[in-house]
RNA sequence: CGGGGUGUGGCGCAGCUUGGUAGCGCACUCGCUUUGGGAGCGAGGGGCCACCGGUUCAAAUCCGGUCACCCCGACCA
């Protein structure tokens, strides 16, 4: 360790928050070089590399074959697919000297497809699953979090071509068996929870989110087992009702009500005979939406119970790929007809804006919401009856509480990281560049592909993140850097060299050993061994002379004074390296 | 995009209000002492004070601009 290429800070850096980022830099695992840019020096780097390879083992263990592209592509297969386009920002481009376009790859299902059509003609070639670990690069807005949102990452990609849908939900599953195998050899705490399937296909698609307050999403739960990703729950629609049995609408003047607050209170001391809350309001949210490549912005309105905000994550997903903004003060100048607070689908429709509504509101339902002219709202406007809006759409916030979709109990929140994803494709990229096997009966079948993702760079900080307490990192004998953190207590020739001895011995037994020869004080040995995270603390020092040696459980803090004589067979057998 | 904050040796910070020789802790080098829980004493090395311009006899400090980075908000009808 004395000429290990490591320097440990006694401080957090100042611009980190999380505690993996502050860990992995006060260690000496990982150095920042740019927002979102990171370098891995040796002990951060062996973990890495462990990572990857128990994802490796586990990806040819399940038959998929291991290749390697470019992360430096020419744009030409990104435009057959529109991607060029659809990633907007968030792809690094650049040009050659002769001023072609390039970019860094921000995943590669474009090169796979084209690859496979390339080699692959007949159905006996199929189904076939390839993959590979290698570095993405992504422009995100905002990079955070060390590595665990960064702009240069370390991913593992893979893609199954099938000929059926069958054989496709076939390599899904294996898929998901052989991430159920990583994320367990890896030690995490991870729920599997239904994902959006994006807009094209409704295809399946799940994520696997590590467990942690850090995380940047949300999912909830349900006692029955449901689980999936906000951005992914539906909310039960309630059965429609009759219009015909209602009250007529009614426009009332309500004074001062521009918020949800001021309106339910205002109703319920304007003596109308019964009481209205929040959730009985119709609150119009006005949002603007471009398309990918498109010139300008379309308005819409998104109509929730008004006991609800607006999730605009959820917002985002539903409307995937087009680009969501609220409207500025500028938008509603424009547009007199909208009538900020005092919005009703009234003047929606006589305007021609695309009007969707959360699935609460169904026909037959009876809502409070603006009359479109200032201090005006409109009592009793029926759904089906008086407006029609144009569709639903899933936008509003998903609360704790809330009743679970498969119908049991009620569902509990919770943050997780992001660390695989596994997802159907089916037949977006094949149909983009005519990816066909030629069938049995010498007719062409198109190939259904799924995609598959593990974020290799990111695990290491999610593992971080769920083992560590407030002396250091924690890691599982997966990934650890080294098996043993040898410390040398003392500085008397006869416990250095009774500890080098030993050294030889582990590392003659196989055992990858971190040895503290430095000339420092114990106590920076000691606090050094405990921010460095290996499972296995040994100390050779004063009960070196009457032939005991001291093993420190990292996890536990426990210690246990072993003989040296049978120290080697007592830590192989504790490693696990038997 | 908006709001707030910060840029001073490798790291963490002070100094700026009130202009006048650039400091502290950690880390690093050398010497002596010390060695089971972040040692002591002494001596050192290392800084375009983010950048550009202005004011001034004099600018880390005041003024104007630029850039970078961090955090928060993307929140409402």
């Amino acid at each position: 360790m004395s000429s290990l290429f490591l320097r440990t800070l006694r401080e957090d850096p100042a611009d980190a928050e999380v505690p993996s980022h502050k860990l992995l830099v006060r260690a000496g695992y990982v150095r920042r070089i740019a927002p979102g840019i990171y370098s891995w020096l040796p002990l951060g780097l062996r973990v890495l590399r462990a990572v990857e390879q128990v994802v490796r083992e586990e990806m040819d263990a399940m038959g998929a074959q291991e290749i390697q592209f470019p992360a430096l592509l020419p744009r030409e297969p990104y435009e057959a697919t529109n991607r060029w386009t659809e990633y907007g920002p968030n792809i690094f481009r650049l040009k050659d000297r002769k001023g072609g376009d390039y970019l860094l790859g921000p995943t590669h299902e474009e090169l796979f497809t084209l690859t496979v059509k390339g080699e692959f003609a007949s159905y006996k070639d199929y189904p076939v699953v390839l993959y590979q670990i290698q570095t993405k690069y992504r422009d995100e807005e905002r990079p955070r979090a060390g590595i665990l949102r960064g702009r240069e990452f370390l991913m593992k990609d893979s893609y199954s071509f099938d000929l059926t849908d069958e054989g496709l939900a076939e390599s899904y599953a294996k898929h998901r068996d052989a991430y159920i195998k990583i994320f367990d050899r890896l030690g995490l705490r991870y729920v599997i929870v239904s994902a959006m399937s994006g807009a094209m296909g409704g295809s399946a698609s799940e994520e696997f989110l590590a467990e942690s307050e850090t995380g940047e999403d949300t999912f909830v739960r349900g006692p029955g087992g449901y689980a999936a990703n906000v951005e992914a729950v539906t909310t039960p629609a309630p059965p429609a009702q009759p219009v015909d049995d209602k009250p007529p609408a009614q426009v009332h003047h309500t004074p001062d009500t521009p918020t949800i607050d001021t309106l339910v209170a205002f109703l319920n001391s304007a003596g109308l005979g019964r009481t209205f809350t929040a959730a009985d309001t119709l609150k119009n949210v006005l949002v603007k939406t471009r398309l990918p490549g498109a010139d300008g912005w379309e308005l819409l309105a998104v109509g929730v119970p008004g006991d609800r905000e607006v999730d605009m994550k959820r917002l985002g997903a539903a409307l995937e790929p087009a680009e969501v903004a609220l409207l500025e003060e500028a938008d509603f100048a424009a547009r007199p007809f909208l009538v900020k607070g005092y919005i009703g689908p009234g003047a929606l429709a006589a305007n021609g804006v695309r009007f969707l509504v959360d699935p609460r509101i169904v026909t037959g339902t009876a809502w409070v919401t603006g009359a479109d002219k200032p201090d005006h709202h409109v009592v009793d406007l029926v759904v089906g009856r008086d407006f029609t809006p144009d569709g639903t759409i899933e936008a509003a916030e998903v609360r704790a509480g809330d009743p679970s979709p498969d119908g049991q109990g009620v569902l509990e929140a919770a943050r997780g990281i992001e660390i695989g994803h596994i997802f159907q494709l089916g037949r977006k990229y094949a149909d983009a560049f005519s990816l066909d096997a030629l069938g049995p009966d010498s007719k062409p079948v198109r190939i259904t592909m799924g995609s598959y993702g593990i974020g290799v760079s990111r695990l290491v900080a999610a593992i971080a993140e769920q083992s560590h307490d407030e002396h250091g990192l924690v890691w599982p004998r997966s990934v650890t850097p080294f098996d043993v953190h040898l410390v040398v207590a003392g500085k008397q020739a006869e416990i250095r060299e009774g500890a080098e001895k030993l050294a030889e011995q582990l590392d003659a037994a196989g055992l990858r050993v971190l040895l503290d020869d430095r000339t420092a004080s114990p106590g920076v040995k000691f606090a050094d061994a405990e921010l460095v995270g290996v499972p296995t603390i040994v100390v050779v020092g004063r009960g070196l002379a009457s032939g005991v040696i001291e093993v420190k459980d990292r996890e536990t803090g426990e210690r246990t004074e072993v003989a040296l004589a049978s120290a080697v067979e007592h830590l192989v057998e504790l490693t696990g390296k038997r």
